[in-house]
DNA sequence: CTAGGATCCTGTCAGC
DNA sequence: TGCTGACAGGATCCTA
């Protein structure tokens, strides 16, 4: 999915163009996407403020009802508006086709015409539907961790002891231990702070933990900067993606490649049952 | 409690 | 070309 720089991107997009936009109808195409209470609750309300938390996007009503939006691996939001057009989340073809497509599961339309589509091709991501007192008692969001720019040194290393026996990017990919890190921002920490992101967290020093958390900030703050590694805005006509792959990874999805460090061949193997990308040489 | 694997779903791609 | 299995930017549930 999306990871919080994708998310933070969409909330940024869905700001600047649906803000205060009135809701007049909504679609479910697909049950399992839709959670909470009932979608026509929705109805005649305005959208009046964005929030987001780790990889939850939050959009509240103006009755005060929350609609919490988790995207998983595959979610997308787009925005088909007067002569205006925003898609970000996973990129596949759905970006530029027509609206609504085979995967697009829930929409809404707004009073000016203009409309939102939620595509989701593995049907795992879902928008809930809740008021001030289910946002608070929400599991995910309750058991969620600080998100690394509020993480003190300290207080991620104690919480990385409490897991010495997992691989370091299995606590990483956790978000009871910090929010918002996936697989692609996983694998670039690791290759910035030079470990190996299969190393059991007892084998870290204070010092490697410092340089993950940095890392992790350095590279989610990068990829914010540059519209996410999955953004494309259809007012420039050849839809313009988000950069951050290309200008930053240096690891991720560039296994045959050579490390931009020491010109080593990047690898690719498998770590707390996702791939993962590494350097053979510097993060030997 | 922890750690690891299966599971939810659809689609694509590499390798026969 | 057609099939088959692996895998996918996530999180939860189940088991040991």
């Amino acid at each position: 999915m999306p990871e919080l720089p994708e998310v933070e991107t969409i909330k940024r997009g869905l700001e600047r163009l649906i803000l205060h936009k009135k809701i007049s109808r909504v679609e479910i195409l697909n049950e399992k996407s839709w959670r909470g209470m009932d979608a026509e609750r929705v109805l005649g309300q305005e959208i009046v403020e964005f929030d987001r938390r780790g990889k939850a996007l939050l959009m509240r009503l103006s009755n005060n009802l929350w609609m919490m939006a988790h995207l998983r691996m595959t979610g997308q939001m787009i925005v088909v508006g007067a002569g205006e057009k925003f898609a970000a989340g996973h990129p596949d073809g759905n970006f530029t086709a027509e609206m609504p497509s085979r995967h697009t599961r829930i929409w809404f339309e707004f009073d000016d015409g203009s409309h939102l589509y939620f595509n989701d091709l593995r049907k795992f991501g879902f928008i809930k539907l809740t008021d001030e007192l289910g946002l608070q008692e929400d599991d995910f969001l309750r058991k969620l961790a600080p998100e690394p720019w509020d993480m003190s040194s300290d207080e991620f290393w104690a919480r990385l002891q409490k897991h010495p026996n997992s691989p370091i990017k299995a606590v990483l990919l956790n978000q009871h231990i910090i929010a918002g890190v996936g697989n692609i921002y996983a694998d670039e920490a690791c290759f910035i702070a030079r470990i190996f992101p299969g190393v059991k967290v007892r084998e870290i020093s204070r010092e490697t933990a410092d340089k993950l958390l940095a890392g992790v900030c350095e590279v989610m703050q990068a990829s914010i900067d540059s519209g996410g590694s999955t953004m494309k805005d259809y007012v420039r006509a050849d839809g313009t993606k988000g950069s951050y792959l290309e200008k930053f990874a240096q690891v991720f999805r560039r296994d045959g490649d050579c490390c931009r460090v020491c010109g080593a061949k990047i690898l690719k193997t498998r770590v707390a049952g996702r791939g993962t990308h590494y350097c053979p040489e510097c993060q030997g």
